[in-house]
Order: C-alpha cells, then sequence, then structure tokens
DNA sequence: ACTCGATTTGACAACCATTCTCATCTTGCT
DNA sequence: AGCAAGATGAGAATGGTTGTCAAATCGAGT
C-alpha cells in the first residue's frame, strides 16, 4: 500500500528543532493565557477550575504537563506553599513577596532589592548556585489588631 | 528500692527531656532522640524507618504527630524540599533561615539583621503587627555544581 | 500501689495533590 | 490527503500526610 520512503529523509530533520516548550496546541495557550490572567501564585488545580469555568475544556493532567513545562522552560516560577501544594504564576512579573494577615488574610505584595541582594550575597558566600528563594511575612494587619 | 528521691531537688538526672507541650512518651523521645543525631534535614518517613530499624515501635502516625509537636513548639526547623515533601530537623535557639541544596540536601544556617530589619520596615510601613517570616534559599551547593 | 479519667498510640482507612497509562485525537509536514 | 510524532484526557495508581477510633498508657489523686 503507502509505499514511501521506509524512513523519513534525515535530511532537513526536527532534531534541530529546540522543543523549548512543545507545540502551541488549544490547551498550552489557554494555561498560559490563563497564568497571564493573574500576576500572583495559583495552584494547578485552581488554574484547572478557572479553565473549566470559563468554557475551555482541558484535562487536569494536561494542565499539569503543561505547568510542567512552562516551569521548566522558564516561563513561570513554581512554589511551594507551606502545606506542600505547587504554586505556579507567569515570571515576566516582577518578582516580590506577601505580607499576609493571619487573621483576616489580607494581602500586600512587597518587594525590595535588600532581601534580594541579601540572599544572593549570602548563597554566593557558600558557594551555592542558582539561587531562589522563598519569603513570606505573616502579621496582624491594623484592622485586626 | 532508691525510692526517696527528694522532690525538692531541680534536677538530678543526666538528661530529663523536656517534651513539647505534652508528655514525654517513649515514641516522642525516642522521635526527639534520633532528630538529636543528625545535622541535616529529614523526612518523617526517613525518621520512621531509623527508629523502627533500630529496634524502636513507633508508628508512622506518631511520629507524625510528635514532629508536628515539635515544629510548633519550636524545637524543629520544618521545611518543604522542591518536591513538596517536608524535611525536618533540630533547630538552634536562634532565630535563623537555610540555604539548602536542592540536589543534595547539604544545609547552611544562616542569619543576619540585614532580611530582619526589612521584613519589620516592610510589615510597620503596612501597619502590621506581630510579625514573622519565614525564609528559605535553595540553590545548588559547590560538591553539587 | 491502685484507680480513673485524660492523653497517646497504632493499624488502617481516607485524603488529596500529583503522576502514570494508554487508547484516542491533533499537529506538523510532505 | 496521509502519516508519524506529539499531545490529550479519563481514570487508575502513587505517595505523603492526616483522620479514625478502640486499646494502651500516663499520671495525678487517693
Ligand atoms: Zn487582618
Ligand atoms: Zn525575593
Ligand atoms: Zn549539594
Ligand atoms: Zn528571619
Amino acid at each position: 500500500m503507502t509505499n514511501t520512503e521506509p524512513k523519513t529523509e534525515p535530511t532537513t530533520e526536527p532534531r534541530t528543532t529546540p522543543v523549548a516548550g512543545g507545540r502551541p496546541t488549544k490547551q498550552r495557550l489557554a494555561v498560559a493565557n490563563v497564568l497571564s490572567t493573574f500576576g500572583d501564585f495559583r495552584s494547578a488545580q485552581e488554574i484547572h477550575s478557572l479553565l473549566t469555568d470559563s468554557g475551555e475544556k482541558v484535562g487536569l493532567a494536561t494542565v499539569y504537563r503543561t505547568l510542567q513545562l512552562l516551569a521548566d522552560s522558564g516561563e513561570v516560577d513554581v512554589l511551594r506553599t507551606e502545606d506542600g501544594e505547587a504554586a505556579y504564576r507567569r515570571c515576566s512579573d516582577s518578582h516580590h513577596h506577601h505580607l499576609v494577615c493571619r487573621s483576616c488574610g489580607a494581602t500586600v505584595e512587597v518587594e525590595g532589592p535588600t532581601v534580594e541582594r541579601w540572599t544572593k550575597a549570602i548563597a554566593a558566600e557558600h558557594g551555592y548556585r542558582d539561587i531562589s528563594h522563598t519569603l513570606e511575612i505573616f502579621g496582624t494587619c491594623a484592622a485586626c489588631s
């Protein structure tokens, strides 16, 4: 039947393609899109809910796979919440941390070069590379005092 | 036998292990003891294996409960590895943070007034009180580079 | 030392986020 | 169109952690 060439001619072959993020499928675009809608960290399950609620039909496994892809390619930041869940956010956002009221949950995004410099300096001082860090500040906000 | 120990005597024995909050049971002492034999972070499951291998019969649930107790009372440090597992380690008395190799787990305790001042300043600036914070630094150590 | 109520334990079930499986679409390309 | 590699999704499997609850243990009071 189909008597094509036994093998595809390796003349101009796919190996040169840097599949950083793979194919731009609908599902992946949807995940990337929802990520760019929010500036803060969201869990994979949360992202999946947002997608299904908005009518997009994307499987949970695909959400996880896409987030891992994006994380591996450096397009999103990933961190672990205190109870062990992974949270993702688009990394084009400026790096920042959170000041959270432990009573009402009111959150303030904070940032500053001070702590960033400090962590880098500390890490370099001990010979560590590829530094990342997690920092959360908890307190009682003025309204809850 | 020696049943006439003077009650007024403060501490006569080598080590009365004061376990956090609750009763100093055999199981809790065993967990606390195994923690003091290691300087780096160990998972709960790992600690449980160490205990059972050494003959101590302690249930896994009890290990988890004890570690939570110790963590809540500040006697051990707890952090989340980058793959989401909780890791525990005996804690030194002073407030500090950790620089952890994400490859081999090598941990350096770091501290400094810089980040402490920064968090307090940020919090005060936004009217928050009773400030606490969590900060972990991850990287690849020199040996793993 | 004995009793009794409160605490703690442990075997196992339940949870839940994440990953795996694999049959079935899609996409990219000719 | 036609094909093969890549991607998807429904559900099962995984694995760490927590919940359940009867039984064991502790310890203060007697
Ligand atoms: Zn508040
Ligand atoms: Zn930072
Ligand atoms: Zn290392
Ligand atoms: Zn600190």
